[in-house]
DNA sequence: CCATTAAAGTGGT
DNA sequence: ACCACTTTAATGG
């Protein structure tokens, strides 16, 4: 099942995929509250998907195949603008939900996704997640809240590329990354390895930009790099930059 | 080991 | 912010 390394770039479909009826109940942050009964049903209608880094798992505007909870790994949304240049909505981790399409008639992606790790998710059918919305209501209550959860991070990001500086924006990148996804040892790493392009797409500034910044940062201290390796030295002045103190 | 390529960094406009 | 150039790192024979 495990294809070799030379054709894993080539890869559009998951790398693995199966029927999993006896894996542990899902323990993702929407699942946790609903009944029983809906559990058992998604139980049954789950499949376990694994992509490897660097693989696409949404491509925007394409038909939506259904729900995907992450179960391992990281995974970066985004859009793609008039330019084609990427614009990163937010990161995802073990837990979030993603790939969910409102229009039930004719489900699209609305955004396009890639696996920033060997990722595994759980894949549910569109049809009958909307079914087990319809049936319990408490399920559909917690997909709502973690929603406005994003949206309210959406909003305030938003918010601030549009007031901050190119510095400030950096700053606000990396403690979003930090937020995300944590960070190891006393120097605080950065458990996610990005690209200054990538950085800047989530700043919503240039690759240019990003490096300048970082150097920047670097000398007065607050942050320490070694290649794509950030740590976040002192994180209270970049949350301070971020108006975020 | 060297050659090729992609990404990072830097300076000028 | 954008472009052009240099440097560095990663990849593959």
């Amino acid at each position: 099942m495990q294809p070799s390394a030379a054709n894993k770039k080539q890869l559009v479909e998951p790398f693995y995929e199966l029927s999993c009826h006896n894996c542990p109940v899902l323990d993702c942050s929407v699942l946790r509250h609903c009944t029983q009964d809906c559990l058992e049903k998604i139980d049954k209608l789950k499949k376990v998907v694994g992509f490897f880094k660097g693989q696409r798992i949404l491509l925007e505007g394409n038909p939506a195949r259904g729900v995907y909870f992450l179960l391992q790994g990281k995974v970066k949304l985004f859009k793609t603008d008039v330019r084609g240049q990427e614009v990163i909505i937010r990161f995802a981790k073990p837990g979030d939900i993603v790939g969910l399409s409102v229009n039930t008639e004719r489900p699209e992606n609305e955004v396009s996704a890639t696996a920033m790790e060997d990722t595994m998710l759980c894949h549910v059918n569109h049809d009958a997640f909307v079914e087990l919305l319809n049936s319990d209501a408490k399920l559909a209550f917690e997909l709502l809240r973690f929603y406005r959860a994003e949206l309210h991070k959406t909003e305030m990001r938003s918010l601030k590329l549009a007031t901050m500086t190119v510095q400030e924006k950096v700053a606000d990148a990396l403690v979003t990354i930090y937020e995300a996804y944590g960070a190891e040892g006393k120097q605080r790493t950065l458990c996610l390895e990005l690209s200054r392009q990538d950085i800047g797409n989530l700043a919503g500034t240039t690759k240019e930009q990003v490096s300048k910044v970082l150097t920047d940062l670097k000398n007065k201290g607050m942050i320490d790099t070694n290649g794509k390796q950030i740590d976040l030295i002192n994180l209270s002045a970049l949350m301070q930059l971020a108006g975020l103190a």
